[in-house]
DNA sequence: GGTGTAGTTCTACGGCGTAGATCAACGTAG
DNA sequence: CTACGTTGATCTACGCCGTAGAACTACACC
C-alpha cells in the first residue's frame, strides 16, 4: 500500500458538501456575502476552486446551500399543542440565527425573490410546510394556515431586518447624539429623530420581538379563530 | 461659431445626477441588480463609464442613490390627523413602489443594514422622520411612535418580500399544481404545502396587505395608546 | 496668447464566475 | 501484466467587473 498522497491534491483527505457550505458560512460571516469568491472558497478549502463545482453547480447554488444550511437551525415541532408558544419559540429561534450569521440575513430574506417557491431548496421549505402542519393541526384550515405562516413570516422578516438596522456608529464614544453619527443630521430636518439618540442607543432585540409577537398573536387571535376544535 | 460636437463626447448634452440614477433605474428594472455595471450604464448614457463617478462616488453609493430615487414616491403627510388613514395610505404607496420595481426591491431592503442610520441618504429617512411627526401628533410619545414605525415598516418590509415571492412559475399551464411547479415536491415530505396550490395561485397582494394592516393596526391599538389628546 | 482648473476619457490592474481542455487515478477486460 | 475507458480533479483562458491614476481636453481669466 502506498502511503505517499498525489501531489496535485493539496490537503488529500476528501470533503464533503457539508464542509464546502459551512466553509463558505464562515466565510460570509467574518466578511459579508461579497467577500465570498469561488477562488477565496477554494483557497480556505484547500482546493482548486473548480473542485467546489461538484457539491454546488453554480455560485448562486451555493449561496442557496448556505442559506438552507443555517435554516437546519430552525426547527419547528408541529406536534405542539399550543400554537401560540411554538410559534413564539420558533420566532425566538429564527432571530437568534439573524444574530449569529447578521451576514447571512440579506441571502436569508432576497434568495427566495430569485426563485419559484417550488424549485427551493427542500431544506428552506421544510420550517414551512412544518407551520403549515402546526396550524392545520391547532384546527385552522390549510388556507388560514398559509395565511397565518405568511404574515408570521413576514413579521419575523420585518423584524430582524429592522433590528440588525441598529448598529452603533463608535461604540467608544459615551454620548448617544454622537455614537450614532446622528449630529450629522440637521435639526432642522429631523429633529424627531435626533431626539430619539437614547432610544436608539438602548434598544433590545428580544423585547422588541416580544412585543410585536404580542401584538401579531392577539391581532390573529380576534382576526382568526381555529374552524375546527383541534383533535386531542 | 462652431457647430460640430468635440469628437469624445459622444452624446455631447450634460448629464445631470438624476438621469443618471433613472437610466440604473432602468436597468436594474429591466435587468435586476446583478445586470447593473457600471460600463453598463455608461453604454446607456452615452458615456464614459468613468463619467458617472462625478455623480456618485462608487458602486454602492449608486445604489444608495437608487434607492433614494425610488423611495421619493412614498410621500408621509405628517399632517394628517387619522395616523390609521395615513399609515395605509403609505402601506399601499410602499406596496405600489415595490410592485413597479420589484428588482429594487432587495435594495430595498438590504441596503439599511450596511449602512448606519445616520449616514444614509436623506431621501430614505425622511419617511422615518415625517412617520415619527405623524405619531407625535397624533399624541404618542416619542419612543412610542419609534416602535409604531418599527412594527410598521417591519411589517410592510415582510409584506412587500412575501407578495414578491409569489411568482408564476408557468403561466400556460392551467392545473395550479403544474402551473408553480409544485409537483416536483414529494407528497410525502410536502403535502400541506401541495395543497395549497390554488390559494397560491390566487395570491392577492393588496388583500393580503389590508388583511395585515387589520391585524397590525388593531393591535397597536390595545397595546399603545396615544398619552396626550391631540392638538386639534 | 498663456496659464490654471475642472471635467472627461484612457489605460491598466487585480479579481471575478465558469466553460472547456487537460490530466491523473483507478476499476475492469483481455 | 497491460491496455483502456471512465470519472473526477486541475489548469487555462475568456470576457466581464470596479476603480485608481495618468493623460488629455476645453474653457475662464489675465
Amino acid at each position: 500500500m502506498d502511503e505517499t498522497v498525489p501531489a496535485h491534491a493539496p490537503a488529500t483527505a476528501p470533503i464533503t458538501r457539508n464542509q464546502v457550505l459551512r466553509t463558505a458560512l464562515a466565510i460570509i460571516d467574518a466578511d459579508g456575502v461579497e467577500a465570498l469568491s469561488m477562488r477565496r472558497l477554494g483557497r480556505a478549502l484547500d482546493r482548486d476552486p473548480m473542485a467546489v463545482y461538484r457539491f454546488a453547480e453554480t455560485k448562486t447554488a451555493l449561496l442557496d446551500g448556505v442559506v438552507e444550511l443555517v435554516l437546519l437551525d430552525l426547527a419547528v415541532d408541529s406536534t405542539d399543542r399550543d400554537w401560540h408558544a411554538q410559534l413564539r419559540l420558533v420566532a425566538h429561534r429564527f432571530r437568534a440565527i439573524a444574530v449569529a450569521h447578521p451576514h447571512v440575513v440579506p441571502l436569508l430574506v432576497t434568495r427566495p425573490l430569485a426563485t419559484p417557491l417550488a424549485l427551493r431548496p427542500h431544506g428552506t421549505l421544510r420550517p414551512l410546510e412544518a407551520t403549515l402542519e402546526l396550524l392545520v393541526r391547532s384546527g385552522f384550515s390549510v388556507v388560514d394556515a398559509l395565511h397565518i405562516y405568511r404574515m408570521f413570516f413576514g413579521f419575523l422578516f420585518g423584524h430582524v431586518l429592522n433590528e440588525l438596522q441598529e448598529i452603533v456608529d463608535n461604540p467608544e464614544e459615551t454620548d448617544d447624539l454622537l455614537r450614532l453619527g446622528l449630529h450629522r443630521l440637521s435639526i432642522k430636518e429631523f429633529p424627531r429623530l435626533r431626539s430619539l439618540a437614547p432610544a436608539l442607543a438602548a434598544y433590545d432585540g428580544v423585547s422588541e420581538l416580544e412585543r410585536g409577537l404580542d401584538i401579531l398573536l392577539s391581532g390573529l387571535q380576534t382576526h382568526l379563530v381555529p374552524t375546527e376544535i383541534p383533535a386531542v
